[in-house]
DNA sequence: AGAATCCATCGGCCAGACCGATAGGTCATC
DNA sequence: GATGACCTATCGGTCTGGCCGATGGATTCT
């Protein structure tokens, strides 16, 4: 292969040092092994990159232009390595977080922030499954780890670890029935359709908590969102999701005079016990605790 | 230096391929130098990059990272020796285009998208001298190419082409003493301040078109413009940039009863006959004329 | 079981990279 | 202009590392 890497970089050492013998002495190698290389460079390149009049060789304007893409390529040339050492030492490739779509995100973007940085070359995969679903993709694999609203029991080979709390709060549409009285019972709210969120298989054990009778489920908590919105329902909603619609006035609040007033809700954070973690995820394993429990606890 | 191009070259293509007897094919080697190549390049980085248990390798979660890094840096690699190619037959690293501050750029947009296209490594640097300066840049070959007002006569060592024609207009502020007037006779404009561009080198040899005493000069086009608007005199622009602001009522039209409405003035492409011009500006010196012709001329 | 692939390994070969020495050029200084 | 300090180009010798061809073991299909 023409203009290998070891001809770059001697060529951009030489370019850097001002001058062959520089460029031998700060790479440990002879005069003689750079001044070759560089002649070899050129004869592959069909340019010539030095100007050797003078006593110091200096770039004609082609190895002006042939230094920037050579110090490009020798710096994707150290991407690559260091991204090779990281796999090496047995950081993942890629990690998949799972975190049910029911959870706001916006108390785990700072920590997800400094993954970025801790683990640049990480992939990182991000699902918003429904409910049990959760727990099912980290059972399977397909998730390294998961967050998720608390269950009694999980499933054989989970590890789970409660990191924080969320307050729900049921809400309705401005115009929407319920939001005129004043408080709701049980018999009132029973009436009106609840909007749910529904899991992708269907036999998922995750409790759901359901106060009415007429449902629709949806997969998407935006689209939830947009259907309380327009009126075709109450529900369930975590507290800081619905802050602005409440005091923009878009939805109202119901007061439950047989619930308190915000039903509180654990979060846990799930992983495998079959496959162990590698850095990145043990990195997140303790980070995201401390997240929760800075901005989405009650 | 470890994991050589060759090396990831060679796994690039047994990952391609599907097998290393396939890539040994592929590459006309045999197949047991990619097969210690690839070998070479796990011990480098120090991860197995194939899983090796069935009849074909297939590649790890590690080796798809790699692969993926691989890809860009031969695709880098395929760019930098494209480049070197393209510098070896000549074409220049770089090319300065000298556009005269009062011509409008605009019809010379299209061509310089196909230029990008023919010569993508070409950097190209625009500059927006005033007058005479164009002719000083291309004469000194801080420029290669230059396009201005034309002129009686250029310094030795220029090559010039009309390329098109200008139609210039006398243009005011709208609430300026000129604006008011049916038509404007010598001794009316004579009195009234007259905005122009200046060279920033005195000594240029540009004529300019001068019909009142009072005079300001300025090098920007964009900030003469502006004082025009503003009232603060009158002057000579091109048709086609102030079309906008009569069209608007932002400026008024000056019917001159001593000149015809509009005065044309024609358009020169300078080059220098010091150096050859290389094959980017040899495409430039063809195409900018066709392009001046179908949209700059009147 | 046999045929057809596939991969890993080994010994031998050789191009190419490297070194050290040498010759010759440039530049600042005396 | 002689000198010294620096630079580069070139040459012959050495040796590493990539390559080949052959071989053997494993897998898959018939």
């Amino acid at each position: 292969m023409k203009a290998s890497l070891e001809q770059l970089q001697t060529f951009a050492a030489a370019a850097r040092c001002g001058s062959f013998s520089a460029a031998a002495r700060h790479l440990g190698k002879a005069q003689s092994a750079v001044s070759e290389a560089v002649q070899n460079l050129e004869l592959d390149c069909g340019v010539s990159l030095f100007e050797r009049s003078g006593r110091y060789p200096i770039l004609t304007a082609a190895g002006r232009a042939l230094l920037e893409e050579a110090e490009a390529l020798l710096r994707r040339h150290a991407a690559l390595l260091e991204r090779a050492h990281a796999l090496a030492a047995g950081v993942e490739p890629r990690l998949t977080l799972a975190i049910d779509a029911a959870l706001p995100i916006a108390p785990f973007l700072a920590t997800l922030g400094r993954f970025e940085a801790v683990f640049p070359h990480v992939q990182l995969e991000l699902l918003s499954p429904t409910l049990g679903d959760v727990a099912e993709l980290v059972r399977t694999g397909r998730a390294e780890l998961g967050l998720m609203f608390e269950q009694e029991d999980y499933p054989q080979g989970l590890h789970f670890r409660g990191i924080g709390h969320l307050g729900l709060v049921a809400v309705a549409g401005a115009q929407h029935p319920l939001a005129a009285l004043e408080r709701v019972d049980v018999r009132q709210i029973a009436e009106q359709r609840q909007l749910l969120l529904t899991p992708r298989q269907p036999q998922s054990s995750r409790k759901r908590i359901v106060f009415s009778q007429p449902r629709w489920e949806l997969e998407s908590q935006a689209a939830l969102l947009e259907l309380v919105r327009a009126g075709l329902g109450w529900a369930l909603l975590p507290q800081v999701l619905v802050e602005e619609d409440l005091r923009l006035g878009r939805l109202r609040r119901l007061e439950l005079d047989f619930q308190p007033a915000q039903i509180i809700e654990g979060v846990d954070l799930l992983w495998t016990a079959a496959r162990p973690l590698g850095p990145a995820g043990e990195w997140l394993l303790r980070a995201l605790p401390s997240a929760a429990g800075a901005d989405a606890a009650v």
